[in-house]
DNA sequence: TTGTACGCGTTATCAA
DNA sequence: TTGATAACGCGTACAA
């Protein structure tokens, strides 16, 4: 069994009430008290008990976060840096994977409230969906939320998405590309909407020609942005650029090339989102909109632990954090033939 | 606050106990109370306390689970597939990173053993180590460990890391490769001491000679690994090919053939362990010595869940899941110069 | 079949 | 400065 505040007093010759004021370190207890208790818990090995601690504190120390997929390694890299300043907090981490189902995501909230976190941190398949900021208000407790963008009273970290989109578009056509494909999400979504918003900008102020077919916006998933891959890559007048808007895209976009036989960057230029071994390591090296998931998710941890501290700031506070883009070899001109 | 049974009790004109047994499913309670209760539940959107039926029930619905680091994509994998058996059997997982550091595997032990979790998969940094061993012990409950060989009452998932590794080597010598050099982690932990075995096996049937100075068992680690790749690279009658044999180690050998400017496979063949993005796009592709880390998350996570459910089987079980060698075309006869 | 009352391990209030 | 005691929300033995 395991051992309590009681066996604890009882050994010291103090009362419960005493035991748990030197645990907590009031002020109020003699140094001689104190000492027999100490040694009491040494010797007993006692340690609190948390469910006990949270019944009556009224806090779990428990943080949920909620991601589409914990196998994506940026997203992992996300919860690994939040889960550093939460664990430094003394807050435990409660981490589940949405797959971008909108059922799977109520589910995985109700999961959290039932557990009584005391903060959340996720993403959400569609911002605009009333049911899901209704089950985010019912939580009732601090969400922030990660590279999305709703109303209030939530949080968010988001990334500068369009800016290095614009910039992506730009040194695309800077060498030449008068046709870039673009592969990303729904634009329920922020990340998708601002790509797109971003390509949209990059076009405009290189003089390009927006030509609706090359934007492809229908999901994150590494199966379907496959298809949109390759049906980019089979139009009758294909681009001769393509960028993956999605963290996870990398590997879809480089299997469609090379089922077709295109050579990188000779044939094709290919720029993707989110930088990772595979991009550096590929053959060539792919340049990619980068950023830092790691800042993301110590600013997103601490940007929580300040809302569960009773932060005095406005709710629905937005922080944008820059990205940049990274030119490797996998961009080079069109061919002469286009 | 909070909505509470006694709530629910009074708003259905029952007492706490009635309402209780209605939310356990109990058999005695009369269908027309059982209604009123229930929908007195709905109205007041009703959940039951975790902490509550926690402290009551003596269990917690969670397992730890801690592991060398989230970030490496196969442990994710692991993870995932773990946390769908368990999430199913209403378990919650608190996943943590060890990073392979004795004082961190034992600090987050020690803030599982608070949280009282019911069950633990977790690695270990050192199989022999009396105290990490005593730790596991003290904390009195189901343990699993993933790919560790430690004494009983531990169950223990594994991989045949041996055969594969054994196969690996020997198909390098028939296509003529004699000097096969090998980077694996540090032998205290199974994985690295099985594929030693497995490597020397594979030398021993294929004749050939066994040199010390190939086989660099240090740390698993991705900075650790790129040096002990190039050390070998190195060598005045350095290895006509590599077997990297650490799940992240892919990067590092990769970047040490790079940095020499050797080509694979004409200069250098190369495998690799544990599938991957990478491994499978890289030009050309890595063979890999694979297995299925999603089986091994679900069959661990089973394990676990029969255990804490009470089965009647020995302690210190060990499950051991094949290893296989794919070949692709990172592979081939060495250079004639060697 | 239902209600009452206790206890799980803490912390906080109040009285001594 | 310390001790006794009441919560926190729930499940259940026991009494009715």
């Amino acid at each position: 069994m395991r051992v309590t505040i009681r066996e604890v007093a009882q050994r010291a010759g103090v009362s419960v009430g005493t035991a748990s004021r030197v645990m907590n370190g009031h002020a109020n207890v003699a140094a001689a008290i104190r000492e027999r208790v100490q040694q009491a818990v040494s010797a007993l090995g006692y340690m609190p008990s948390f469910m006990a601690q949270s019944m009556r504190r009224g806090g779990t120390r428990m943080i949920g976060i909620i991601v589409r997929d914990i196998t994506i390694p940026v997203l992992a890299g996300f919860v690994r840096a939040a889960q550093d300043v939460l664990q430094a907090a003394d807050y435990t981490l409660l981490i589940s994977c949405s797959e971008d189902i909108r059922s799977r995501e109520l589910a995985l909230m109700a999961q959290l409230a039932r557990r009584q976190v005391d903060g959340l941190i996720m993403t959400t398949c569609d911002e605009a969906d009333p049911e899901l900021l209704a089950a985010r208000k019912a939580m009732n407790l601090p969400v922030v939320l990660l590279d999305r963008e709703a109303p209030a009273p939530s949080d968010s970290i988001m990334m500068a998405h369009a800016v290095g989109m614009s910039r992506a578009v730009r040194s695309l056509a800077a060498v030449g590309h008068r046709r870039i494909g673009l592969v990303t999400g729904d634009t329920s979504v922020y990340p998708a909407r601002d790509r797109v918003r971003g390509y949209r900008e990059g076009c405009e102020s290189s003089g390009l020609v927006l030509d609706p077919a090359l934007i492809r916006s229908r999901s994150f998933s590494e199966d379907q942005s496959f298809v949109e891959f390759s049906t980019l890559l089979g139009l009758r007048d294909p681009p001769t650029a393509l960028i993956a808007g999605g963290i996870s895209m990398l590997p879809a976009a480089l299997r469609a090339v090379r089922s077709r036989g295109l050579s990188i960057p000779g044939d094709l230029s290919l720029i993707g989102s989110a930088d990772s071994e595979l991009a550096m390591l590929s053959t060539p090296p792919i340049s990619v909109i980068r950023w830092s998931y790691a800042e993301l998710g110590r600013v997103g941890a601490q940007l929580l632990l300040d809302r569960i501290g009773g932060i005095d700031a406005e709710a629905g506070r937005r922080i944008v954090f820059p990205t940049e883009l990274i030119m490797r070899e996998s961009c080079g001109p069109p061919r002469h033939d286009h």
